[in-house]
DNA sequence: TTGTAAGCGTTATCAA
DNA sequence: TTGATAACGCTTACAA
């Protein structure tokens, strides 16, 4: 047989489709154990398998959910992306990811595609303000939705974001406690409230220390490895510092190239701490120093979240705390200094 | 109106949901521009989207593809995926993702998922061999699928591959060009086909130059970081040699880590190339010399030989061609040795 | 314990 | 140029 149906199944198994559709459905009640042992059986002979479409079309789910990402590109959403799949296996559910490169367009174009394959919830890694179209479609879809890593409608919306400032302070502490002074901050970029989050809780570690906003040369990357290249090289040739706080690993990555360019030492004449703690960089020589957040376990809790907001309509949002792995890109200042 | 169905844009629009779904379907003959300019306006106003449940119903299409991937971990997917993404995106297809952990069993109940998501069609990076139930899965849905990256069905299936035994010639070719006689391989699991390929290329430039299986050092790894590490620290401590070729780039990063430990130079005092040519290398201290594969390409590549397939019935298979990217960390053999 | 039949939102066939 | 209507494969009241 081409393709079996329910139909086909009831017919051979000699009961009628609704019978079927129970032991499909695992109700229990109202069967003898003979008849639902009999349907077992021909399902399992036929390699049965019902067809989402038809059950959709009743029940209303797909067993669908969406994940849009800004850029797969970055190591750091691979493993959140683990983890959200993870999750959503073991409830069943499917995921479909989609790249967003961090443009709007995209990210409405996926929005629409994602409703019109009625998944049955979102996670959005969106820019930080939704655009008032992505709001619009999420809000009259009525699909549910839930924010993760980025975002200021953390209110609206259920959400797991990470507490980027605390991120950042430990940074700021981690090279104050070392006795560095002329430090320098690498951002990402300022319009994304993440990377402004890091920096606030830096800058508040050395304020505590006496340090002014004078003593902390602050320039504004975009989170490449490049950018964090070519800033960190125009910066060590013109001023003397002793630190390097890259608000994301991957521009830590580029700091490394550009100290090694200018003959610079790590972590003799230059400690250098990053953010994110990406698979690779405990590898990197020196292993890097970094805020750890615990991305595998973030893509997990979204989904939890926005199945129980499916299954059960109750919202909620939860944050993640980073914390400080120390490894061998930072040390003291020199004495000698 | 909490869902607009086709019924209701019909009403609104005073005209039939024959009328309706002709418009939805850009079917230009039989309707007046009149009619036509009505629907959309009021499709527009409502924002109505069709539901893929009831149309996939009909048609038996989902306009979703499967994807399946062995680890994302591996800075060698994500790339693979966005190609795939993209072009899948351009053919108005969209992709589910997922993530087999080079599983058996994890494998086979994705295809079963993607199966019963009612896929239109499967891009497959298995194991070599795929488990007698998962071919069967695939044969017996009759889901168009196809190949990538590994597998050695590849004359049964559509497939993409690279010619890894040309990788690895290249690979093997440099070193000996460089001058280097005591040469090691640290290869992939040889299990898989890919890796065993690879050590076939790099023996026949070595044995080219009339070097015998004797002098190549040839250890198993398993593709992680770990391993390169491990092996090559082993591989280092015991033996004077002068070069690596790590099956790939991952291995490669924990041979420099081995090689730092040592306090051996790379390159001065040994050459390392790598294979993939994943992202980061090119920011390694330092760069990597490895050998490519164009992994957005063969991502794009597969989506497209599949979708080809499920549209006009035509299957193809396609083989990539490595090539040699030399950086920093390939030098000729000192003279002083 | 089991079955009948309505209905889900589309597309497609055929008729007007 | 348009419109009724059957059909797609399933779930679920309701009936037996």
């Amino acid at each position: 047989m081409a393709k079996w149906t329910i139909k086909d199944i009831a017919k051979k198994a000699g009961v009628s489709i609704t019978t079927v559709s129970r032991v499909l459905n695992q109700k229990e009640e109202g069967m003898s154990e003979e008849t639902r042992e009999k349907v077992i059986r021909v399902i399992k002979e036929a390699q049965y398998q019902p067809n989402q479409f038809a059950r959709g079309l009743v029940t209303k789910q797909s067993k669908l959910l969406g994940l849009i990402v800004p850029t797969i590109a970055n190591p750091f959403f691979p493993e959140l992306c683990r983890g959200a799949e993870d999750e959503a296996n073991k409830r069943n559910y499917s995921l479909v990811i989609c790249n967003s490169d961090d443009k709007s367009e995209k990210e409405e174009r996926y929005l629409r595609v994602l409703k019109e394959q009625q998944v049955d919830g979102i996670i959005l890694l969106s820019k930080d303000r939704l655009s008032p179209s992505s709001e619009e479609l999420i809000k009259e879809g009525k699909i549910p939705c839930t924010l993760l890593d980025r975002g200021i409608e953390g209110n609206k919306y259920p959400a797991v974001f990470l507490d980027n400032e605390t991120g950042g302070y430990l940074a700021g502490k981690h090279l104050i406690d070392l006795g560095h002074r002329r430090i320098s901050c690498i951002t990402g970029p300022l319009s994304i409230r993440n990377s402004f989050e890091r920096v606030i809780g830096f800058r508040r570690a050395l304020e505590e220390t006496g340090l002014d906003h004078q003593d902390l040369l602050q320039i504004e990357g975009d989170f490449t490895i490049e950018s964090g290249y070519e800033l960190a090289k125009n910066l060590l040739m013109k001023n003397d510092i002793t630190a390097i706080f890259a608000c994301n690993d991957l521009m830590a990555l580029g700091v490394y190239q550009a100290a090694h360019e200018l003959n610079i030492k790590i972590p003799g004449e230059l400690s250098v701490i990053g953010f994110d703690d990406i698979p690779i960089v405990s590898s990197l020589i020196p292993k890097l120093t970094t805020i750890r957040q615990d991305t595998y376990e973030m893509g997990r809790k979204a989904v939890q979240l926005l199945i129980n907001q499916i299954e059960t309509g109750k919202t909620e949002s939860v944050q993640f705390s980073p914390s400080l792995i120390t490894r061998e890109s930072t040390a003291a200042r020199k004495i000698e200094e």
